[in-house]
DNA sequence: CGGGGTGATGTTTACGTTAACATCGCGGTG
DNA sequence: CACCGCGATGTTAACGTAAACATCACCCCG
């Protein structure tokens, strides 16, 4: 039934199905587009003409034909972090839902060379659009060589005014933070942030000093990580020796979890004296010890955005050029209590 | 410069860069392709003429008249796991390397019928070869419908009789997590395992099983989890009520994670009294409390050698069916240490 | 000085699909 | 009963590219 020796080489074509279903090809075509125009019988002929060869349509031709790959391209430096990765997938599925396949392009080397080559290479694939999810600066140059004609919307970026932006309101999560903290009665807050090129890092530590400035509190020295434990770990050995050091806000878990095992090590009992917070929650981060208090990123929200306003954007319907923000909530845990009594 | 009004709606071809360049299109072709026969003189009138009208080729074209799409399907389930993202962005890494993309095909839902809706898709989609990144005993049903002219490979499945495998070493990597807790004088080890459809936990369950046979030690009864930290956690909090149990190995990181807060909220302490280890090596092993010791998977590796022996069939090179496994390295930290004295 | 090559370029055609138009047959209506 | 209209199906052409073959100019050598 299922064995049909077709030539050798070629693959099975809609001509071949058209032959021993007994009708012309653009028949077999419209069975296999869904037209409504063909009779039950004859379609049946056709599908059952389909299974024995065993048929499948060849998308480069249909894509030629049509104009469109529905195919959409993502560019990225790593996968390797938590957001990215999840993000990621939220886009892969939300775009099947739609019918859209994702094609993954890693940026191995975030220079602008390495970023023009990865836009090079994603006008010659087959993609309707892009999503850019990027973390640096390095838009601008990547810019002139955008292929006219595909879309693009961003992520994690300040290029609103150029392309629609989807991205967590990273400002909001970090006042949310600094601000559960400073209620909880701590003077101020140290903060460790990102590597200096992520906008989100910047962000989360401007809207940090905006707090707190507000506030009137002192703005202690920034401690600058690069969103691993093993950073974290560092700055965190640093804050250890500060004995006025009663609060931290790390701009990722990843660096919470890194500031938890320096002042495990140093003898400085989270929360009792020093309180911890991070930013992403992140699966493990309620087992980390303690839980840790920390900003919640909802990333299948900002997939399912991001893709909802590509093919907004694919299909020439009206999009809000500018930055969609997706909420975040605070999630207190264990990590975080009122200063000790002095 | 890059102005160069197209006539409206179509995409620059071929056609339109030989008319300005007063070439044929076949020479642009040929410029476009890199092939040798072209003049220095010509080339450089047809790159310029490209640059004009922003010529980029059209890959459909391309991929219809040679019968290749340079592209690559990676189908799994998730890419929460850290394995998997890691996996997945090796893949894409090498493939981009060879000049192949990626196009990443999630299956929501883990039955057959998923796996089959995937496959059915991927037929349709342009892709040279599968790369399957799957955990579950699910290949048997897909197998039927897997595209004829598509090659597959698998990552983590016992299917090495059917399709190449490749995959991590998990039974060495796991014998040498239980012989080293067992080498620091434990008299036996406890398991937490993860879910039972997926065969890495199953074979790291046998290897485990295995050494305290060959040992002659009491084997424990097993505990399940679901990867996740929570569901290390739970089972940690049955392990810790039992003193006689002074070692724990879990199958994967994030499950030792829950075991260690389990450990410390039960005021057992890790690695004087309750020796816990790990499997996969993530980044922020290093940086549990205390750092845990794990084995040390190469999910490079393993997306390299994929690529290599997907690409090595697509191109009729022999491979070798069966399975290629990739070295796992024991890395002791701080969360293991000889049984207390008694 | 002519024949035979060699290397650069042009012409033709086919890849598999689908839009647009053409055809065909049948039932209903004035 | 002739004509119209409509629904089902067939025919033609085109999407953009590249392989295969054709052509042409030029150079080398006998």
């Amino acid at each position: 039934m299922t064995a049909a020796a077709s030539r050798p080489g070629r693959r099975v074509s809609m001509a071949d199905v058209a032959r021993l279903a007994g009708v012309s090809s653009q028949t077999v075509s419209r069975v296999s587009t869904g037209h409504p125009a063909v009779v039950d019988s004859t379609r049946r002929q056709v599908l059952d003409a389909m299974a024995e060869l065993g048929y499948r349509p060849n998308s480069a031709a249909r894509a030629l034909k049509r104009g469109e790959f529905r195919t959409l391209g993502v560019i990225l430096f790593t996968l390797a972090t938590t957001g990215n990765s999840r993000t990621v997938e939220a886009i892969a599925t939300h775009a099947a839902h739609e019918g859209y396949a994702i094609t993954l392009i890693p940026v191995a080397v975030p220079t602008q060379d390495g970023v023009l080559g990865a836009f090079t290479r994603l006008g010659e694939l087959a993609v309707d659009g892009i999503i850019v999810i990027m973390e640096v600066h390095l838009l601008d140059a990547a810019n002139l060589t955008l292929p006219p004609g595909v879309q693009v919307v961003v992520v994690d970026s300040d290029a609103g005014d150029r392309y629609p932006v989807v991205d967590t309101d990273q400002a909001d999560g970090a006042r949310q933070a600094v601000r559960h903290l400073l209620g909880l009665g701590h003077r101020t807050v140290w903060h460790v942030t990102g590597p200096a090129e992520s906008f989100s890092s910047e962000r989360r530590a401007n809207a940090w000093r905006e707090v707190l400035a507000d506030a009137g509190r002192e703005i202690p020295p920034i401690e600058r990580g690069d969103w691993s434990a093993e950073s974290g770990y560092r700055a965190g050995l640093r804050l250890a020796g500060d004995p006025s050091c009663t609060a931290v806000f790390a701009a990722n878990d990843q660096m919470a979890l890194g500031v938890l095992r320096a002042m495990a090590e140093r003898g400085r009992k989270v929360p009792d004296e020093v309180s911890v917070a991070g930013f992403d929650d992140i699966p493990d981060a309620g087992s980390y010890l303690p839980p840790l208090t920390t900003v919640h990123q909802d990333f299948a929200e900002v997939g399912r955005r991001c893709v909802e306003a590509l093919l907004r954007q694919i299909r020439h319907e009206p999009v809000d050029a500018g930055t969609v923000l997706v909420p975040t909530t605070l999630i207190p845990r264990a990590s975080t209590a009122p200063p000790p009594a002095r």
